[in-house]
DNA sequence: TAGATTGTTAATCGATTAACAATC
DNA sequence: TAGATTGTTAATCGATTAACAATC
């Protein structure tokens, strides 16, 4: 077996930043319509970050900003939506047609940021035809076969805990790097491929923990 | 205005610590029911962490583990669910009743975890009084009332980011002190209360990101 | 005893933030 | 000029992990 180190590239930015590039461009974009600058105290109240963190984070993309006034807000948009690879749009598919995953198919929020479900696959005969906002619901065998057909290049995972792991294998297997996980397991692919989890039980027992514990005591 | 300064209290856990209990807690629930015993490479493996992470962790609870065999599966999986507070059952709201809010309402993973959805608002008079699996839809008039009426001690929003901060202000002045927050929106909240963010653009935005830059050179 | 695994230390790494000179 | 705000440094903080003595 080949030893094989992974470096970072030079140019990438640091994982904690990337998360949060996409709330300052949405901060951005809602910002009254007449605004033509803002300064980084304006970005981090909405964003809800330090002044100090969006001023370094902008400085890792070398974002002009001038002294004394701030950042141009259009420019800064465009410089947002290029680095995070924004100027065109992503095809999407969604594996498991349940209510999470027809839910997840109908989002709004996804074609506005530019990401189109073109798929939705469920492993229930029952369902495989059905439509869902015009999109339809596809056998799991058709998987490999359509991701390519429809160049996707992002899956979201909805299906139960127990498939989730065989899902991401096929899909990554099929070409697909980026993976959104809504089932509640920790998912292991190979080095190119990327996972971000979204665990909603887990979310709630972490909000049952600060509820739990005593937490804060205000002293002075 | 009066200073006043928060201290973290004796006996909480690092947040990072904390994010990782859940997982450790599914490990444990999902090993081969004949297994009594687990190493910290065991659940490392399974909850996609370093082992000395594992020990790490568990040794600010304080659990005993034993050198040279590992940890008692059922006193672990105690132990953690003491510590996160799961020993008891929570109960939520939910607030927004569109395609989301329903499904986070009949997803089966929050009993399963002990969070038991009972209420569910919408501010459409068209959707108030349909049921949801049993749950009623109520409106949002009710919100204060029913919330302490039924004794909810989590909230989820599910509304439109317009909507978001006015639906934390309610909650949290009826008593909500942790929010799971769906709403493309940073919410602004009292001090002791919590809010979790599950904001599905930003996550496919990073995503995005990561597929757009080259990411890794493979070196040696 | 030999092998396995914990508990803990110390090093390292990455992220955050206060502070302030630069400068519009 | 005076006020505002960036860009960057340096300090600090928190999280991760390798390493290994302790010990079952």
């Amino acid at each position: 077996m080949r030893a094989t180190t992974l470096n970072l590239m030079k140019g990438s930015l640091p994982a904690a930043t990337v998360a949060r590039l996409p709330l300052y461009l949405r901060s951005l974009i809602e910002m009254d319509a007449d605004r033509t600058t803002c300064s980084s105290d304006d970005l981090a109240l909405l964003a809800g970050v330090n002044p100090a963190q969006v001023r370094k984070d902008l400085s890792y993309l070398a974002a002009p900003g001038v002294r004394g006034v701030g950042y141009n807000r259009s420019m800064l948009r465009n410089l947002l939506r290029r680095e995070l690879g924004l100027t065109r749009c992503y095809r999407v598919a969604i594996v498991g047609a349940g209510n999470l995953g027809r839910a997840l198919t109908v989002y709004p929020g996804f074609l506005e940021s530019g990401f189109e479900i073109v798929a939705l696959f469920d492993i229930d005969g029952m369902k495989v035809g059905d439509l869902v906002n015009s999109v339809l619901v596809s056998s799991m065998e058709d998987l490999e076969q359509t991701v390519r057909d429809q160049n996707v290049s992002i899956g979201i995972i909805a299906t139960p805990a127990a498939a989730a792991q065989g899902v991401a294998d096929r899909l990554v297997a099929a070409g697909v790097l980026s993976i959104l996980n809504f089932a509640p397991a920790v998912l292991k692919v190979c080095g190119e491929a990327h996972v971000r989890r979204v665990d909603l039980s887990t979310e709630l027992q972490i909000l049952a923990y600060h509820l739990s514990v005593g937490d804060y005591v205000h002293s002075e």
